[in-house]
DNA sequence: CAAGTTATGAAATAAAGTTTCATTTTGATT
DNA sequence: AATCAAAATGAAACTTTATTTCATAACTTG
């Protein structure tokens, strides 16, 4: 069937009466009629229920319900294919649409990382973590975060691995660690100073280095043997939120699936053994 | 609060009786149950149309009809009639494969927590925030990391809020807070045993909550006086990861941006003084 | 200006949705 | 097992909404 506005602004030239008047108040309110009972639309065009009965059934419609669910799928659809453009948060903005634009960033950020990551470097990396003797994190602020997450992850599957949230112990750990040892480094930015002196310090030591920074070339992914990438998302600067540390979040998730996978029997066992959540 | 659908299929678990079936029926039928009336859905799932009525209001629909007009809504715009991710995660999946999945399922986890999110809550909970004396964060393990991060943030606009590592002094200055205070408790499960405990000691004092935990009803969030939910996305015991924490996250960006919106001129200014990207 | 035709709304009726309340079921406690 | 309180349930009353009926008003046309 042909869309309800589509069909009534076709028939409102040649109808008359008070039937006219009702139609083109719907025309005129398509959304709010909606809302209204027989009764309700009935009074708010100065007519009676029996002509909008009438009116519904003399244009194809079974009754006044008929009518209305008929508008509503309309409207409600036709409303739905806006076009997401205008992302940045301003002061005018209401929760409703914090909310959308929010989750909407977040989701793309999610998507472009999906998009630019490499599966030759996660399979990479994932073999070094296989056969490194020992795994050290770094990263501070929120890549910090990340970097817990990530090592909480690995204690499911019995893998220990070392951060400190104290950078000086950080850099301390690249200082003493050697060749077969293998180091992650995690800095948005790709250019943390503190970042930097701990890949310096580690590739003194001959130490394999994997790096997940934003898309791009910068100072940490040149000292990286594996160089992973988030999608770059800047522009944040307002809203404040970082997208980043969800996209780093989702690769942790693939570095931790590929890494469970590899031994897929014996860390379905270990998860199973440490599947006690309390968080 | 939006999807229908997405709302029910969380809630079904938790739901017992007829209450359930009817759920269960809504779940297998939604477009044939847009044209069913109430006494008709009351027969075809051996209830009663009191019940049905009660399943409505029960789930935030002001009536049958409410509900009636929602799911036709959400029907007809197809926005539920995304792929079913039944794609668990395989021995036999490629790398490849794990990121489309692992990045898929992190998605629509963030999809579902948008849908389900209810504005006048996280209105609620920000002007909480503001009139707080003191902000405590409660959470351990995963949802510790999320606390942090919210944390960290919040720093930035110079509002100090406290959360310890420690579960044990969490649960100290939860015996410490008074009327006037806010809680906020991250919990996954809702259930945590350590967080049920914060929480009575605040009850105890007096103290405000909002709670962050999956959708539905649980101990934790009947202490709450806002409560914030995450869409539930279990079933990952296979990958071991888990999308709640970047739903979680989701959250807090929502909030803090919610939060810094509130004084848009002075959180700039703060945020472009603190603006110094270290991570 | 009548006779027929059409349009209209008040009121009756029907249908759908909601509430009330007595009864049953469930679950906890003794 | 017996008891009781709380929760769940459905029959039926009630309310609201939609539809039909029908008397009347308002046109049309010869």
């Amino acid at each position: 069937m042909k869309s309800v506005l589509i069909r009534l602004r076709e028939v409102v030239q040649q109808s008359r009466g008070n039937e006219r008047e009702i139609i083109k108040f719907i025309l005129a309110n398509p959304q709010d009629v909606t809302r209204l009972t027989i009764h309700e639309l009935a009074s708010a065009t100065y007519t009676s229920p029996s002509s909008v009965v009438r009116f519904c059934k003399k244009n194809g419609f079974q009754g006044y319900k008929d009518f209305s669910k008929s508008l509503l799928i309309e409207v409600s659809t036709n409303s739905n294919t806006r076009i997401e453009d205008n992302n940045e948060i301003t002061k005018f903005d209401s929760i409703e649409e914090i909310i959308e634009k929010v989750t909407l960033k977040n989701i793309i950020s999610l998507q472009d990382t999906g998009n630019i990551i490499d599966a030759q470097a996660v399979d990479q990396a994932i073999t070094l973590m296989y056969n490194a003797h020992n795994i050290c994190l770094f990263g501070i602020g929120s890549s910090y975060n990340v970097g817990r997450d990530f090592q909480q992850k690995l204690i499911r599957l019995d893998r220990h691995i070392t951060m400190s949230e104290d950078w000086h112990i950080q850099w301390l750990t690249a200082r003493n660690m050697t060749k077969g040892d293998l180091g992650i480094v995690i800095s948005y930015s790709g250019k943390t100073d503190e970042m930097i002196q701990c890949c310096k310090s580690m590739k003194a030591n001959g130490v394999t280095m994997v790096c997940l920074t934003k898309y791009g070339t910068n100072p940490i992914n040149e000292y990286a043997d594996v160089k992973l990438y988030v999608a770059a998302n800047e522009s944040t600067f307002r809203s404040g939120a970082m997208s980043s540390r969800i996209s780093q979040l989702n690769i942790i998730d693939i570095l931790y699936t590929g890494y469970a996978n590899r031994h897929y029997e014996q860390s379905l066992q270990m998860i199973a053994r440490t599947h006690i959540r309390k968080d």
